[in-house]
DNA sequence: CCTGTCGTTCCGATGGTTGGAACGACGTAT
DNA sequence: ATACGTCGTTCCAACCATCGGAACGACAGG
């Protein structure tokens, strides 16, 4: 069917691919549904069936058959971001740091060349950034991802190299040894600084790593600062703040 | 198959069993989730290596093939809560409420007939309660539910009854009449008290619930307190400390 | 050396899955 | 009032994806 041609359970990818639009959209119903994922009508009535029958959703408008999540889902995420344990460890940490600079700070979560954003502390700002939770963000265009590159091993920068830089936005770095030379700079400097926009326009942001106690990094803090309001010359003291802040939940945790 | 004859997807049904089997043993191997799940080998490989399509599993040691969740769930489990809105608002209160205690606070969300308990926050004394993340709890035999229940109509009340009084520990409610009773006697307090176990062994609680700006009751705070420090008497001021908890994350909704 | 268990791959028979077609209900434009 | 479009839902026969037993090499322990 796809191209990656694999063997797997066809229904159950089409079952799956169902329940993460109804995560996207919900709540939603049956013809929109087989719309966006160009599935017979019939297919995605049997598919929310099934899924109902799992426990994962529920019809959420008796009225007109909207179908949302059920709790279950919650304990699943939970678990995958391991058992929470990092998230709380970091969330006081993200309340003074937000309080501290008055910006938004993200948390975001390694997962292979991809992460996750998974808690964010908002500053008073009128004008904010905004990324809504669960969003994958790209580890080589996003400061908390470069500052989590410039902790690994050159052997495991060169294979998210090699998976591919896709690009963003037209400053998002693309090449390989521009790459290399920017996680040389965030090793020097402790910090990552994305001042051009790499993944959302108009945003800028500051990253620090968060490791294990074996110095591996799992996560990182950002500083979200609209690129209008971000002042270089700010770096130093915002990049200090952040990686006292990612050191100290790092000693949290076991 | 299952007695529950309703028509439905076998093989993703059987997909989604094992992502939940993995997300609750994680890391863990084919062979385990086959004899957990009683299904042939086989099958169960190919359902991982359709997940593992899927984005949602991953082999999280090559050595001897041991799998786990990838942060895709993470996703799906924050919309699943909301999007973190009422978990997000009642994390500082629940703070300041363990503090205050010092006991363990739990936030659980209701799901229909049931509770999920989707956050913690510990006191520093060495006996605490220990429930996981994502833990099922119900809403009949907690305090947390008790507390919902009291919020509700007597017509919703009764549709949880008619769904049927599992008994978890030989305390629980399961009679009728005894457990409107007890709605009645949390309608009038204000709280609910669970002195007796209903749930897990030696855990008593006490229980405040979250409603909307509508009155409908969402979630509730549970004060989660080992028996043999449990002091009837202190009661009315831990109830009054949680519902003034619980009605200021109220407040904070929409 | 033998045994048990691990993860992985293969393949033919089978029955679960598929999706077009048709239904009644509803809201809207004609 | 009529015609039309869309909604969610149900049914069914043909087909093909799925199933699971069997066998593989690798490994650990007795």
């Amino acid at each position: 069917m796809s191209r990656a041609g694999e063997t797997g359970v066809q229904s159950a990818l089409s079952t799956l691919r169902i329940l993460e639009e109804v995560a996207r959209r919900q709540p939603v119903g049956v013809s929109e549904l087989a719309r966006i994922a160009d599935m017979p009508k019939s297919s995605v009535q049997r598919y929310l069936a099934t899924l109902q029958q799992a426990g994962w959703l529920r019809i959420v408008d008796t009225e007109r058959a909207r179908w949302g999540l059920t709790a279950k889902p919650i304990g699943i995420g939970l678990r995958a971001a391991g058992e929470g344990g990092l998230r709380e460890a970091a969330l006081p940490a993200m309340r003074a740091l937000s309080r501290e600079i008055n910006e938004t700070v993200h948390l975001a979560m390694r997962d292979e060349n991809s992460l996750v954003i998974v808690a964010r502390r908002d500053g008073t700002q009128t004008v904010r950034t905004y990324v809504e939770l669960g969003t994958i963000a790209p580890i080589h265009g996003t400061a908390s991802g470069l500052s989590i590159l410039a902790r690994l091993p050159d052997a495991e920068v060169d294979a998210v190299i090699a998976a591919g830089l896709a690009a963003h936005t037209g400053t998002t770095i693309v090449d390989a040894d521009t790459l290399r030379a920017e996680v040389a700079a965030t090793r020097e400097r402790g910090y990552a600084i994305n001042a051009a926009s790499w993944w959302r326009p108009h945003v800028a942001a500051i990253g620090a790593a968060i490791t294990d106690r074996t110095g591996r990094p799992l996560a990182a803090f950002a500083l979200s600062i609209p690129t209008v309001r971000f002042d270089p010359a700010d770096a130093p003291r915002l990049g200090a703040l952040a990686v006292a802040a990612a050191d100290q939940v790092s000693d949290l945790l076991d």
